[in-house]
DNA sequence: AATTCGGGGAC
DNA sequence: GTCCCAGAATT
């Protein structure tokens, strides 16, 4: 069975089965296929689309993207998750801007080249938005390709994303490019899903590997398992009139740029943080239940502790890279979602 | 080559 | 609870 005939195939289901009417999809450019690659990467469509929608409405362009505070860019990506995607899309709106005249290149080598965007995502702009000829491999072509070709291994292997590369480059159609990358992942969406697929709905089940050999439930291979270490912090919440005390993260690392509570290890070092941060001794220190947040390689065990000042009269207000967050006055900062779910907690 | 980046949907 | 999702950058 020829890559051809297998993109063929695929390609007359996409016209029956495929999805047509996601929000990318509609006045499609490379701004446009971009920003939806970025929120897609490791986030699934029906939790990106509430996020491009805002995002597309305030900044419709790379030009207006470039242009604003990177502030209102982490706001808008809020609770979607590895916020280093959003500053890396504020800088590479920059560099698109400053160095290419505010157009997108359209080499798959400049594209690589802006922070960000990785093989695949490139390989996505350039065939959906410009037609050009060029293999994508995200999760859903992993999942097709390993099932149909049965290609051993677990894919963060080096050896077995190369053959995936190799087999994504070969399947690659010169003609109707766009439609074969939407093709291929609308079938590893809806069809060749994770668990329970259904080929009886796949147009390349008659050749595929895994299906034949009764190993749909075994490919792709799992990624090996590893124990989840558990951290462990307190939030501080300090509350006045004024609102409550939010300091910005540093750029890098967890929740980058984002704003959030002061971090403390424990009570004792809430005493000592106030005394030294805030110029005051607390009266009271309120702890409330702890709760567990779980990331994709660790488990956070998170107490959220409470200091209630009645009267902030000699208490340090202003530093740099400090706010006092209250609803009525204070919008449009990135917050971490655990911070923004004790923020409704706090209901100043 | 292995680790670090979030949050939520599906099961 | 587990697994992993339209991955890329860093070490």
């Amino acid at each position: 069975m020829s890559a051809s005939d297998f993109s063929q195939r695929l390609l007359a289901w996409f016209d029956r089965h495929g999805r047509h009417d996601l929000p990318w999809q509609q006045d499609i450019n490379p701004y446009r296929v971009w920003v939806s690659e970025i929120m897609l990467q490791q986030t699934q469509v029906g939790t990106v689309i509430p996020y491009y929608q805002r995002f597309m409405a305030r900044f419709p362009d790379v030009a207006s993207l470039a242009d604003a505070p990177l502030d209102q860019v982490l706001h808008h990506w809020s609770g979607l998750g590895y916020y280093a995607r959003a500053r890396n899309l504020h800088k590479a709106a920059q560099v698109v801007r400053d160095q290419h005249g505010g157009r997108f290149p359209e080499d798959i080598e400049a594209l690589q080249s802006l922070p960000g965007i990785g093989r695949s995502t490139a390989g996505a702009i350039l065939a959906l938005a410009c037609g050009q000829r060029q293999p994508i491999l995200d999760g859903n072509v992993k999942r097709v390709l390993a099932r149909h070709r049965a290609v051993e291994g677990w894919s963060g292997e080096t050896v077995v994303l190369r053959d995936l590369w190799c087999l994504a480059e070969a399947h690659t159609p010169a003609e109707r490019v766009a439609e074969y990358t939407q093709a291929i992942m609308d079938l590893g969406a809806t069809v060749c899903t994770r668990s329970r697929p259904a080929c009886g709905r796949c147009p390349v089940a008659e050749d595929c590997r895994a299906r034949l050999e009764g190993r749909t439930g075994e490919l792709p291979a799992p990624r090996p398992k590893r124990v989840q270490p558990l951290r462990e912090t307190c939030m501080l919440m300090v509350t006045t009139p004024e609102g409550v005390l939010l300091e910005q993260r540093p750029a890098r690392g967890l929740w980058g740029g984002l704003w959030g509570f002061p971090e403390v290890d424990d009570e004792a070092s809430a005493l000592a943080w106030c005394r030294a941060s805030l110029g005051l001794e607390p009266q009271r220190l309120e702890a409330w239940n702890p709760f567990i947040h779980t990331f994709t390689h660790f488990r956070l065990r998170i107490t959220p502790l409470r200091v209630s000042l009645q009267d902030p009269a000699g208490c340090v207000m202003e530093a740099p890279g400090r706010v006092w967050y209250n609803t009525r006055t204070s919008s449009g900062l990135g917050l971490a979602a655990p911070v923004a779910q004790l923020l409704e907690k706090l209901d100043l």
